[in-house]
DNA sequence: GTAACTGCAAATGGTTTGCAAACCT
DNA sequence: AGGTTTGCAAACCATTTGCAGTTAC
């Protein structure tokens, strides 16, 4: 729990000082994105999380809240090929965006750290005369659980 | 003209192949996509372009046009982050989506032909155990216009 | 001739907005 | 106390769908 405290006190320093109010509804709007960082919620699902918390909150208050975290850089809004948002943590590196692995079977997204664009952004600069500021990078696949279970499937087959 | 000419009789093949019919609306509609190559376009600019075309038709149509040449994969369907789908011809190769330049001032959207990603891809297969099978990278920033533009105001201010 | 296709209008679903009541500070 | 924030319901807007009439093959 301890770094999540951080980061939570983290997180309400920032929007106490761009004047924001820190309503129980955006305490728990936080505590959600932070205890669930992996899992790049929709809004419908960060608003059932924070439901289930016990407390009343709006689907609007959600996504006005959601709105103001992403203006604060705390969260980014990823638009996957679905076209419905989905919400990341921004802990840490202000920089950019790290790149997602997006499985075409299951739909999982998993995340990957490191940034291996360096060189490419610098390529892109040159060539193209583009002030780069940021990326979105995702591969589409099959992640290593698909992939396994068709291992599996086929063995069914042919046994 | 050339060129044009021959795309578009090989999407008809496809189209053909594929067990499709050949209607006037899906002919304007390729047609529009082939005029307008690099631009980007949503399904309601597509309408748009193939109605002035003197002809009437459906968004409906458009859009059920859009799907059927998504499957086929002769356009890739592109969600950037304003989360509305934009379409992009696909033609030659049928491999890897080339990137995209994002001016985050004009909206404006670029393509970068290269593919650039090879080695990163194989990083990710080996460290993530992840198949990939295709990629969308687009990056944020400020075009050369725009900075150009951005240069000239500052002048002005100074001067 | 007939299954596929079109166009309209209505439905859908994620997101936004207006407004009166409730709430931080 | 006063501006901010909330929650509901209605509005919005891109996209999808149902269906009766039309068309490509």
């Amino acid at each position: 729990m301890k770094k999540l405290d951080s980061s939570f006190k983290l997180i309400k320093e920032k929007l106490h000082k761009a004047g924001f109010k820190l309503t129980p509804q955006r305490e728990l709007t936080v505590e959600v994105l932070l205890e669930k960082e992996k899992d790049h919620l929709s809004a419908e699902e960060i608003y059932l999380l924070v439901k289930a918390k016990n407390t009343g909150i709006g689907l609007a208050t959600v996504y006005r809240t959601l709105e103001i975290l992403t203006e604060l850089q705390i969260i980014n809004k990823l638009t996957f090929q679905d076209g419905i948002a989905r919400y990341d943590l921004n802990m840490g590196s202000d920089k950019h965006q790290h790149h997602h692995l997006l499985c075409l079977k299951c739909g999982s997204i998993e995340e990957v750290k490191q940034d291996m664009l360096f060189e490419i952004e610098k390529e892109i600069e040159r060539d193209y005369h583009f002030l780069v500021k940021d990326h979105r990078l995702t591969f589409h696949g099959i992640c290593r659980n698909c992939a396994e279970q068709d291992k599996e499937e086929e063995g069914d087959v042919n046994g």
